[in-house]
DNA sequence: CCATCTTTGTGCACGCGTTCACAAAGACAT
DNA sequence: ATGTCTTTGTGAACGCGTGCACAAAGATGG
């Protein structure tokens, strides 16, 4: 799962916890693809099957929205895909900036994703003069000095930020000080925004840190299984096994 | 309470929160910085304060791993960027497979980040039979007829996901079937694996909704701000307005 | 050696999120 | 109408994570 929050430690948003909003775009997507096979309804059985949660975190999360159920019957898709769509307000339009055109901020462009649910590219936005002009996704690339200009004439309020972790805070103050109050963070840096500016973080380095954690956790107790067994478990585990110091690792570097 | 410091890492790493676990890297990359600054010791609080998190949690943190402060003075930079290094893993060395290389895949495959830190990308894979052989971020393309092989010969058992979702679980499945333990997905899709495989998801679209949603909220609150001070706060805010529907937004469709 | 000062490590309380279990509500058949 | 059956909506209990506040520990200076 993608790391965020940044600010607002507990913001009850309206009486909707901050977990559930974070689950609605699951059971949107869910029950989109629901829609397009013309299910007419769905019980919160099969919905939390599909969007891989509990039934009962399912139907705590819509009795937060509302009663839009029909005991006996389940959920009308149409009804529920509107209800959730409004609620996450993507029954509007959202321009969208995404500013470092370099291999991921392309990635993104292109990514079909943003397009298809009320977001749209209004602009890439890019450091380098040798990318101005230069078509990325369909769209030119601009320089980061229209930056401002490009903001306030889209009415953009939400920002991409897929530079190198060390303009990354330059960028941001930037982009907030032209007006833009929610940004999803590419760049692996903490930023620090005034109040009143969301900051979402999307980390692939911990990302994979943390599953090097839990995989190290499994490759350990395997190893003393095979310890005790006497015999090799997987194939690809003992290969990883040599590297591994005994236990007794030492430190590079020990405290005064 | 791991106060003892046990030689024995699957106890100790057991009673390590996952919410600890999810910061650590966060800490991690902190100490980093510091240790290229060449700085001996950091207190619990100016530490906290470069990852963005309060200086209790950090503290009591770093309480799971072991006593590593010096009360009075703090921790000591270097032992503790390789006490955490150790605990989560990356003292080894983590082959990791890439399938999908798209612009995606092409976008991780180029990622800095993931070299850094133990991680090494051992191949890239991709569907696409006119890819195969085709180098990208100066490795070849492997074809997906491959996947076993390269698996099982390289020992890896982290695999990063980012296909088409509608390939996500069909790839997945073969992962799993190869012996990858632990998997990286992009493709907007959830994965249903066996017990004992850990998935982490990463989610560009929905970290936009939940955005969308904070900004929603924002602009309704500083609408009714506005109206009631009469001055616009921010510049760009109040052009940003205009765009917003009233709220009256027709449902596209109404249930029975 | 003692006093003072800084900073860690943690006991405790609180609040959020999850899950269980079940009563209420409605559909449907007879 | 009435009973049965399905599924929702939610009260309540529990566990985890967070943050406060402070005692313990060690550094530092006289």
């Amino acid at each position: 799962m993608a790391t965020g929050r940044t600010h607002r430690p507990a913001t009850r948003s309206r009486g909707i916890p901050e977990a559930t909003v974070a689950r609605l775009p699951l059971y949107l997507r869910a029950l989109t693809a629901l829609s397009e096979r013309s299910v007419p309804t769905v019980s919160s059985e099969e919905l939390a099957a599909a969007a891989g949660v509990n039934s009962a975190k399912l139907r705590k999360d819509f009795s937060y929205l509302g009663s839009y159920g029909t005991r006996g019957v389940g959920y009308d898709v149409e009804y529920l895909v509107y209800q959730i769509s409004r609620e996450l307000g993507l029954t509007q339009d959202w321009p969208v900036v995404i500013v470092g055109i370099g291999n991921l901020g392309a990635a993104l462009a292109n990514y079909g994703g943003f397009a298809s649910r009320g977001f749209r590219v209004a602009a890439l936005i890019d450091a380098d003069p040798a990318m101005a002009g230069k078509p990325v996704a369909g769209l030119p690339v601009r320089h980061t000095d229209e930056l401002e200009e490009i903001i306030s004439e889209n009415g953009v309020s939400i920002g991409v930020i897929a530079t190198p972790a060390g303009a990354a805070q330059q960028v941001c103050d930037r982009l907030v000080a032209a007006g833009i109050t929610s940004i999803l963070n590419f760049a692996p840096t903490v930023l620090s925004v005034p109040d009143g500016v969301d900051v979402r973080k999307v980390d692939l380095s911990i990302e994979l840190q943390i599953l090097a954690f839990h995989e190290q956790r499994k490759a350990g107790e395997e190893t003393a299984a095979v310890r005790r067994t006497g015999t090799a478990g997987r194939p690809a585990a003992a290969a990883r096994e040599g590297r591994k110091g005994p236990d007794g690792d030492v430190p590079a570097v020990m405290p005064a």
